[in-house]
DNA sequence: TTTCAGTAGTCACATTTTTGAGTACCATAG
DNA sequence: CTATGGTACTCAAAAATGTGACTACTGAAA
């Protein structure tokens, strides 16, 4: 039931439409949490049927109008009560490592391409926060901004975010160097990459 | 749908009981991916009446009687197939994460206290990880191992396990770090520890 | 000028995961 | 000799998450 809280805490740095918020948890921007646009529009009318949050329509030209959200003191202090409550510890889930697992009893051909590809994948998401961080601390340094910035619980996010995805290029692309070596000769490169 | 993966994974090393792969997937051996025992008992017998699982009955004096399982052909055929498909790739779903993203708006008290915890729980993994790497490697360098060992998919899904924990331990530590140094004077250690 | 991508959502359903409560029997510790 | 903890499972239900389809309008590209 920690959806809630990623929208609330989503929402504390700046008032944001349902669909904005589904481009930031779509993008990982908001790289603490994954939600689909509908589950999010969802939460967002609990939310403020419970007084969590309060929306505003805003209306527009030349596009469909909006609501926009901001948390309120009821929301904040939901969120405050969940910060103080127990966290349960986060659990691995993937795909990836499952095929990896399997290594030794399957085709390795298809699973280097993968693996490229998440490697791909992972470094486009490290230049993405490389950017963001720099945006968040502007021209101060990471030190500076950390002692003494006014907003840092996104910075630190993202700072995870980074050095989980630098994790998942690191390990992809160390796993397929072994698995490419291990390939019995004549089957070595990945077939054709993939559009 | 890749718990059943997950599971046809688990058993290509050796046979096992639903009980023991409840124990690996709770206990993070398995850190490639996490389940409850109902669940995993659910899909034995699902992937048992689909064939893609063989189960034996060991009759045991002393204990309850168990179910070994092992993975049919069609279950490694299975696993070919899913190792062949598109990977989606792994989101973030971190409760501590969505706490720290509202570090700003929150009392940080509690928050350390939790940074700590999981810290320390990042560090027993870590600790567990290295000895499982050392008993899967034996006497051998680990390049060697990866180059020349027989199984080498549970090691290296168990080196993703490690730098994942890895990670978190820094990355609490640095922010626990960070929020202490901006706590308001007279508020610096953390609250009593919990038992 | 038709098609495509973007904005801003909604509805219904399926699957997956979690929570909670049991059964039953054995061994060990206090 | 009673309680606790481990082995080995099962059933039911709630909650969270994901899939697929849909409306409606605009601006820009082909």
């Amino acid at each position: 039931m920690a959806l809630r809280h990623a929208v609330l805490a989503a929402l504390l740095d700046e008032e944001m439409s349902g669909y904005q918020l589904a481009k930031a948890f779509d993008t990982g921007v908001a790289n603490f949490w994954h939600a689909l646009p509908q589950q999010l529009y969802a939460e967002l009318t609990r939310l403020e049927r419970e007084g969590l949050i309060a929306g505003r329509e805003v209306v527009q030209e030349t596009r469909p109008n909006k609501r926009l959200f901001k948390v309120t003191e009821a929301g904040l202090a939901e969120l405050e009560r969940f910060t103080a409550a127990a966290t349960r510890p986060s659990v691995i889930r993937d795909d990836l490592l499952v095929k990896v697992q399997a290594a030794d009893h399957v085709d390795t051909g298809e699973l280097l391409a993968q693996l490229a590809e998440r490697a791909a994948f992972a470094q486009a998401k490290i230049d993405l926060f490389g950017m963001l961080l720099h945006r968040m601390r502007g021209d101060r340094t990471e030190a500076d901004f950390l002692r003494h910035g006014e907003r840092i619980g996104p910075y630190l996010t993202c700072l995870r975010g980074l050095a989980f995805e630098q994790g998942n290029r690191d390990w992809c692309e160390r796993s397929a160097a072994v698995l490419r070596a291990r390939r019995p000769a004549g089957a070595q490169g990945t077939p054709a990459a993939r559009p």
